[in-house]
Parts: structure tokens; sequence; C-alpha cells
DNA sequence: TCAGAACGGTATCAAAAGATACACAAGCAA
DNA sequence: TTGCTTGTGTATCTTTTGATACCGTTCTGA
């Protein structure tokens, strides 16, 4: 179980005191198991999370198509959250955990009032907005000037490096997904590589050679 | 020329007489014309802009290829000016005047303090950053899901609107980058629009029907 | 152990869009 | 006027990607 004295230890990129302590008092520890939905497109934010350990994939959807924004992961806030709990507005996301995840949330208010308190606040919430926008930017340009195996690549390579493991555990749907594509093309572009001796193909799972 | 007095008649929605006070003590008109360029590549970013009047394309660029991310127009700041400013960062993008501008300058260390005293500047920030982040989704679903004969459409249809005039001066070259693809493409989709009867096509200029 | 789901391989076809090339017209400056 | 630049029309060809269909294999739960 964690205390509030673990979440004071862990986000100490939030200096002051006070804002520690509020984080402790007015938060609330909340786990979610893969699958678990957090956020829903259509639905009032009333609490912004903060994500404790875990990861929350947060996309877009129109009818068949999907779009991934992000993922939240320990540190970090959802930056769609934190706009639409802002404004009171709803969202227009999804948020669906995919590991076992705990979560500080706390009530959308506290943030209004944090940002005239707390400079590492402010701080906090400027580099969430940096970093997100930075990568739907990169997103973009992937999308809008890279060719797809060149993408696998990259998000293979991306991926790996995360882990910290030449293997990557992950299905061709999953992957098609991720890159907003389809789970043939990125068989077909697998099997390309791996002609190529680029890659080595299992069930599930992708190894990277070199 | 435009005086303090027109700065705080303008900028109402900055709330807090301080706020104005400091906006028009900190802050330096600036006026540029067609062409020029605000903010490069690579540069520090000392000040940041409010546009009063007119516009600036902001834009990454990465060898022949560029990526328009929005424009800023009256009332409006650059969002990644504003990031880069906090954190004293060089800007990863370009700011080129598109016609006759007048932009408030005022030094990038104003934006820390103000967050901590007027709620008024705190709801602006978070409006842009919310404005901008959903323009670059809506370009991005764009670019992914969308054939580029429609995105052709959207364009002229939105910036008719905007005009408020059916008639677009614009060349074809233009069109093509503002949407990012050639010139070619765009002239044979005009071409087959005009021949269902949708549009009417004139040199440097695109004129909606219906 | 058996059925069904999830996973992956592959072939064929079609559509979308980029690349290239060339021609001509309109506007502009010397 | 002449020559240069910008804007536009159009044809041809190729590449990339998506759509569809069908197959076998592996895994999992009843």
């Amino acid at each position: 179980m964690i205390t509030s004295t673990d979440i004071l230890r862990k986000l100490d990129f939030f200096t002051e005191p006070g804002l520690k302590e509020e984080l402790a008092q007015h938060g609330q520890v909340a786990s979610f198991n893969k699958g678990d939905v957090i956020v829903r497109d259509g639905q009032y934010v009333k609490f912004l999370p903060i994500v404790l350990k875990g990861a929350i994939r947060v996309f877009q959807q129109s009818e068949d198509r999907e779009i991934l924004l992000y993922y939240v992961r320990a540190d970090e806030t959802c930056t769609m959250s934190l706009a639409a709990a802002y404004f009171n507005n709803k969202s227009t996301s999804h948020g669906v955990v995919t590991e076992p995840t705990d979560v500080l949330i706390f009530p959308a208010g506290m943030i209004e009032q944090w940002q005239l308190k707390y400079p590492s606040w402010n701080r906090y919430m400027m580099q969430m907005f940096r970093t997100r926008y930075d990568q739907l930017i990169n997103s973009f340009q992937g999308v809008a000037f890279e060719n797809i195996d060149t993408r696998v690549m990259d998000y293979l390579k991306n991926a790996a490096r995360k882990a910290n493991n030449q293997s990557v555990t992950l299905s061709h749907q999953q992957l098609a997904d991720e890159l907003g594509t389809t789970r043939v093309v990125v068989s077909r572009i697998l099997k390309d590589y791996e002609h190529q001796n680029k890659i080595r193909l299992f069930r599930g799972r992708i190894e990277l050679l070199s």
C-alpha cells in the first residue's frame, strides 16, 4: 500500500513543502488494472490524475479510427484532463490503463489555487504541456513525412531503448494500432525487415538485431 | 500609432488592473511587415509576443518539408515561444509575419511572475495551450484519416468562412504548402472540383460556389 | 480435448498520391 | 518589347498503402 510519505518522496520535483502537504492532504491514491477506463469521451473531468506507477493510454476515437495522443507514465499528468478539468469541460478523449497502475487524484479546483501559490506546480504544468505538444508534433511529422516502414522501425527502436531490451513484446495488431495502420501492412513490413536480417519475429514478440 | 490605452482596452480578457498596468509598463509595441521573421529555429526566445493585429505563421522545417503548426492572430500568443521563453530554451520553429502585424512584446521573465499574481493570466495561458493542442490534433486527424481532396475543400471552406468571403486569394502553390503536399496534386484536385461546379478558378484566386 | 480466439503469413487488386516533364499564359521589370 | 518569373493545365508513370480473402498455427478456457 502506498502511503502519503511515499508520495512526498516520489514527487520530489514539487519543491515547496506546502504543495507536498496539500498533495498528501487533498490527493487520493487509486489503483487500476489493465483495461480499466479512467476517462471517457464526453465525460466531465472532476479530478486530475498524476500517475505514480504504470501507464495510461490516451487517445481519440472517431468511427472506426483512433489516434494515439500519448501515454501518461510515472510522474506525469494528462494534459487533456488538465485542460478539461480547468475549464470544466467534457473530455474529448479516452484514457485506458494498459498495465497495473497507481494514480494520485485530486479535485480539479486545486489546479487554479496551486498556480497562484507554488512555482514548482507551474513549472510542472508548463513542462507537461511542452512535452505533450512536442510529442504530438513528432507523431505528426512521422505520419506526414515518413513511410510506414520507417515508422515501424523507429517505433521498435524507441520501444527497445525505453525497455532497455532488444526484444519488444508486442503483437502485429498492437503495433498497427499504435501507428494507425492495419495488421496486414505491419506483418508485410516486419517480414521484409526479417528477410533483411534486421529483426527476428516470434509470436507476440519482435527482436531487434544489430 | 498604438498607445498604451489602446492596449488596455484591447486585451480586456486580462481582468486584473494590476496586470494591465504591467502589460502597459513592461510591454513594447513592435510593428512588422509581410515576410519579417520574428522567431527563428535555434534562436533563444527572450521576449514573448502577443499579437495585437495581423498574423504570424508558425512552422517547423526539416530539409525540404515544412509543417504548419498554427497562425498567431489578434489577442493570441505563440505557445512555442511561451514554452521556449519559460524554460530559456532555443526555439524549434520559425515564426514569419504574413501581413502587416503589430505585436506586444515583453520580457520572458514576466511569465512566471504573472502566474503567481494574476488568475486571468493563467486562464489565458491555459486557453492558448488548449487551443493550440486541439488545432494540432485536428491537423493530425486530417493528415492521418482524410484524403487530400477533402482536406483541400475543408481548407477552402474554412478560409472563406474566416475571411467572410466566398473568394479565397491564394495560389495553388501556397495551398499546397499549407497542406503539406505539392502544387501538381492541388491543381489536379481543384480542377476536379471546378468540373463538379463546386468552385471556380482564377489566377491566384479560388471562388467557392454554392 | 475441443472449440474458438488470437496471431501471423501471403497473394491479389485497387486507390491515392507523389515525381517528372512539358506547355502555355499572365504579370512584371528592364 | 523582350525576357524572366510566377501561376496553371495536364499526361504519364511509379510507389505506397489499404482492402480483402484465405490459410495455418498457437494459445486458452470450458
